[in-house]
DNA sequence: CTGAAAGCGCTTACAG
DNA sequence: CTGAAAGCGCTTACAG
């Protein structure tokens, strides 16, 4: 470690100009008289300047970085989607500041406060929990509201008065049962995380969507409810096997419970998936080259999270407007049955 | 969106008390009498007032953010690693800055500078590179210096003069080839990265000193060398296929690697993984599951965030004193052959 | 093209 | 226990 707190002022006392001009060279370069300019660079590099974002910040009543806020980092889904994030951020030279909420209400609002101390610019936002449906929509609009800044809600449309991207999962959801039934299956049963989630409730949808669309009568005996963790989707399929009434083709409704679904199934048949026909929300890693089949409904992550920051990008530039929906499609992609 | 700049300033007003009250309520609330600090409570809340970070770093010469600089986000072992970072961040009330490297050393320069701009309270680093390789290693140990903070070296130890997490790869590479030779094999290819990289030449030198001390000659015609891409450990292992002198097993260097190892292997064997023995660095998600026996040096990316995370916030409170080289183990998980 | 000065929103010795 | 004032490191009208 070396101390070395070059500000502005050594820098203009070296080059026997004043702080302004050094602001200048810094912010306007062309406004200051070339030898000037080249005087101030100089002496800059020579002593490693480095001009302190708070300072500006707080000058400029500015700030040069976006908030993301996730659910879990860890989740190979949200890393992606920071992956796409970052490669817009970086382009237009902006800072990330970030958080996970843990799909916690209160973390999420720990959270929310860190971004509004921190002056964030805009915010990326992915809700820890479904607002709407607790009945306090109201409470985080206006926190979000306070904010101060452009935030574009991502993956979950609880309803919020912001911009918005996601894909459309009801109708993915729909045409998987579709496909299904196409397939000559009638039993399709699906498993779904929290009720609550605004996720499930239109992933839900989807299904009963489906089965209408198809003419079979929904039997709640095919509902099979846990959370989003790999562990639930492998506790709710082991139970689901062990039931007399089985069903031929099965739904999971995100990619940590078809990874447990796909654990309990591989578990009773010995490695052998064909159990059931399945169809998984979200990608596998790895299920590809395996050359085990694997259908799913595709969600690229990363094109959300690139989305998003554009459209944050362009909120920024023009804070009015109306507020954007932008729905990204989700292709079924199955090679077999 | 709403224009609240609040500032200490409309507090005291309202409170009727001077700003530094106000401050004191929010510093050291303890020496401000109980029913002024009550009422200032109250009407911060009322208001709902948000102290100014960047106001405040400036004024303390301080700051609330750690930086965080990784290769890439989207590898799951970095988003796992992120998460331990997390974990005690949060809880000792920090902000997380983020920047990927793309294992770029431009990149890392850009990031690295970013940090300083930010006057970050530490930094958790993995270097983009092996700058002892490029013989600037020098350079970079100034860059981190007049970076003014506590800095920790993560998963590469480049010879950096900080402190430093990392797993001894070596020994565990090794490992793996001893328990190779143990079951039998003479004929072990290794499949590693970017050369220069520290991590290859660390990888590589526990491979050389497996076969020294099972007394087997070094054939280079079983080093295979890529780069660290699943796309390059696909290709590298078809050229192998390829081949007329063939290992009877195979170590892949990272999980990248092993990943496309696993995928032409796959394809050329229609899914049979058994046609070499294969032990890889880091575990890879979901091979368990699938009932694939998968052999691997384990490699705990949430441990290795955590831990450096936890030297960080003791190095931040006791800056001085000998540099910690922590070194993680990573155990030989081979449930088969 | 350049400088003096005020201001951004805080904190903290200092004096009371 | 509290206030007035200086200072953190910048930027930017304003005047020249």
């Amino acid at each position: 470690m070396i101390k070395s707190n070059i500000t502005i002022s050594d820098i203009a006392e070296r080059a026997g100009v004043s702080k302004a001009t050094v602001s200048r060279v810094l912010n306007t370069p062309d406004i200051v008289e070339k030898h000037t300019r080249e005087k101030v660079i100089q002496i800059m590099k020579e002593l490693h300047y480095s001009p302190s974002q708070a300072a500006r910040n707080l000058s400029m009543k500015s700030s040069s970085t976006i908030g993301v806020i996730v659910p879990e980092i860890s989740n190979t889904f949200f890393g992606e989607l920071f992956s796409g994030v970052e490669d817009i951020t970086n382009k237009n030279n902006l800072s990330l500041l970030y958080s996970s909420n843990d799909n916690d209400q209160e973390s999420d609002y720990k959270a929310l406060d860190m971004m509004k101390m921190q002056r964030v610019k805009g915010l990326l936002y992915i809700p820890a929990v479904n607002y709407a449906g607790l009945g306090i929509l109201d409470k985080l609009q206006r926190k979000l509201d306070r904010l101060d800044c452009p935030v574009v809600c991502m993956d979950r449309d609880i309803g919020l008065q912001c911009d918005v991207v996601h894909f459309d999962d009801q109708s993915a959801v729909r045409k998987a049962v579709m496909a299904l039934v196409d397939a000559g299956h009638r039993k399709i049963a699906i498993i779904i995380g929290e009720k609550e989630s605004i996720l499930s409730i239109q992933r839900f949808q989807g299904y009963l969507d489906g089965l209408e669309q198809a003419n079979i009568t929904f039997d709640e005996d095919f509902v099979y409810q846990g959370t989003y963790t790999r562990l639930s989707g492998y506790q709710v399929t082991k139970q689901m096997i062990a039931q007399k009434k089985q069903p031929t083709a099965v739904i999971t409704c995100n990619n940590l419970l078809s990874k447990g679904y796909i654990q309990a199934v591989c578990e009773h048949t010995n490695g052998n998936m064909t159990l059931y026909t399945h169809i998984g929300l979200d990608e596998i890693d790895m299920m590809n080259f395996l050359g085990i089949p694997y259908n799913c409904i595709q969600r690229d992550a990363y094109e959300l999270g690139r989305s998003a920051a554009e459209l944050l990008m362009r909120r920024i530039e023009r804070p009015d407007g109306v507020y954007q929906h932008m729905i990204l499609s989700s292709p079924l992609v199955h090679q077999t049955f």
